[in-house]
DNA sequence: CAGACGTGGGG
DNA sequence: TCCCCACGTCT
């Protein structure tokens, strides 16, 4: 198993800041910034004090902006109803701004040791190839999951089924050499070159537009420039210069919609600073 | 529900 | 240089 600075706590504050972070993105970008917010931002109280701005300048590198608004919302509704302690109920949890199915069976499996099947796109693509050589539905690969937890093995369980996943059954080139379930596996058996299941599985990931010449381009410069300070119109008008007026407005006008950014005393802030 | 949403690494 | 890849949630 991969020795990653988040499983050696059972903290469920670290473990939600952990898995939002490792939403979209790979583990080597997260663990940095993870182990630098928490050592100054320990508690859900501490983050909800410390304001949105501040959950945005330390998402830098991490890409999805948005993620630092809801962990900062979320701090923020566990405070205000939780009593600062992160629920231990999944429809709580799911209820929690940027949380969704897998952030949430993240948390209670991996902090509180339930025996609940943590479902990414790793997963799905195990489930998918190995136990059903079939493609699935979401709600189907949740149940197939979780009927794979021994009981009192929720922990161990869902970290070996990350790790196979990324590590062995991989999107493209999977190991199967080494595999520890090359015996049994319904894709292999079938012949792997059967059509890989995991390809029209839910939750496997799909392509996305370009990036080059984008608004979301623009909008990681504008956040860019802000998360160093505030920008008058000078800098706007560099921005502008640089990828095109038309691009930056949009960029601008969806940050502050999502309540990332907004005007104040004629420059652009982070909001909740 | 298809599309929006960032960044860094590798070929 | 460029293009492709990985990675969940929300609307």
């Amino acid at each position: 198993m991969r020795d990653l600075p988040w499983r050696r706590t059972r903290d469920p504050w670290a473990i939600l800041v952990a898995e939002v972070m490792l939403q979209q993105t790979q583990v080597s970008r997260a663990e940095t910034a993870w182990t630098s917010l928490l050592v100054d931002l320990p508690t859900p109280a501490a983050a909800a004090a410390a304001g949105q701005a501040e959950l945005v300048r330390r998402w830098e590198g991490l890409g999805y902006n948005r993620r630092a608004v809801g962990l900062h919302r979320a701090a923020v509704v566990i405070v205000d109803r939780h009593r600062g302690a992160v629920p231990d109920d999944l429809d709580e949890l799911l209820a929690l701004p940027g949380v969704g199915p897998y952030t949430a069976r993240a948390v209670l499996a991996f902090a509180f040791e339930r025996d609940v099947a943590v479902v990414d796109t790793n997963v799905a693509r195990i489930i998918s190839r190995a136990v059903t050589g079939a493609p699935l539905s979401a709600p189907v690969l949740q149940r197939v999951a979780d009927a794979l937890v021994g009981e009192g093995d929720g922990w161990r369980h869902n970290q070996a089924m990350l790790d196979h996943g990324a590590l062995v059954c991989t999107a493209r080139g999977p190991a199967c050499d080494g595999c520890a379930l090359r015996r049994s596996c319904a894709w292999r058996r079938a012949g792997a070159e059967n059509p890989d299941p995991s390809r029209t599985t839910a939750g496997t990931s799909r392509p996305q537009a370009r990036f080059e010449g984008s608004v979301r381009q623009a909008r990681g410069a504008v956040l860019d420039v802000l998360r160093r300070g505030p920008a008058g119109p000078p800098e706007v008008d560099r921005l502008r210069q640089r990828l095109g007026v038309d691009r930056v407005d949009r960029a601008l006008a969806t940050l502050v919609a999502e309540g990332l950014i907004e005007w104040s005393a004629g420059r652009m802030v982070l909001s909740g600073g």
